[in-house]
DNA sequence: GCCATACTTAACGTATAGGTTAAATGTTTC
DNA sequence: GAAACATTTAACCTATACGTTAAGTATGGC
């Protein structure tokens, strides 16, 4: 297991911009130039938030052709924050371990739309 | 509700001094003094940090005597943090909202300030 | 009122963040 | 191999972050 980072990690989700590129990829796979589109600021500016994003491991970069194709590594998250929130608050973290529980007990697997 | 203070949230939780105060504080209440024994840094520099805390409301504060106590928020955490764990997390997304009916169907609510 | 206590605010220095434009890099296409 | 494309790296500027020490502000006890 890579180290956590946690300070970059949090680092990168305190600004705006890098949030809506996660968000902007929590529906799919973009390329830097299709991320770029849609901000008033520069590409090189963009290109550096993309950099962050992949030192945090928020996100993952793939070459393809002569584009880099960028996705959301939502392990990180789950890691990370996840991890925080959990400690936060004893509730969630009781809740979830006893969702599981039931659910695994009560539910077989089925596909979910 | 107020604002949601996501960038101040979130840049609040990427310094290590300050989630060491959260950590901390999660534990019970304690006074500034109580907080800045155990940190090696001046205690002015740990009153910004239990300023920025504030700011982001994710810690309050409140006068005692001589003594200010601070206090971890947890809701403010539930709120802005969880949010976007659930937003990037279809799976977390889903168990929380199958917890909520099944807690709210199988368990009588339980008083909570 | 006066002094100690328990902090916060002010003033200041250095490092880092985040923006810009210009130049460099690696890939296809001609 | 030269040109076009997609994107990053380099060089630079300004604002903010985070540390320090010195001074300010309430509160409690004598």
């Amino acid at each position: 297991m890579p180290a956590p980072r946690t300070d970059l990690c949090f680092h990168a989700l305190g600004d705006g911009v890098r949030r809506t590129i996660l968000d902007r990829l929590s529906a799919g796979e973009l390329s830097a130039g299709a991320i770029a589109e849609g901000f008033d600021i520069s590409w090189p500016a963009v290109s550096r938030h993309l950099r962050l994003l992949k030192e945090a491991r928020l996100v993952e970069e793939r070459r393809e052709g002569r584009q880099r194709i960028y996705a959301l590594n939502r392990g990180t998250l789950q890691q990370t924050v996840g991890h925080w929130v959990a400690l936060f608050d004893a509730r969630w973290a009781d809740n979830l371990r006893s969702l599981k529980d039931h659910v695994e007990r009560s539910q077989p697997p089925r596909g979910r739309p």
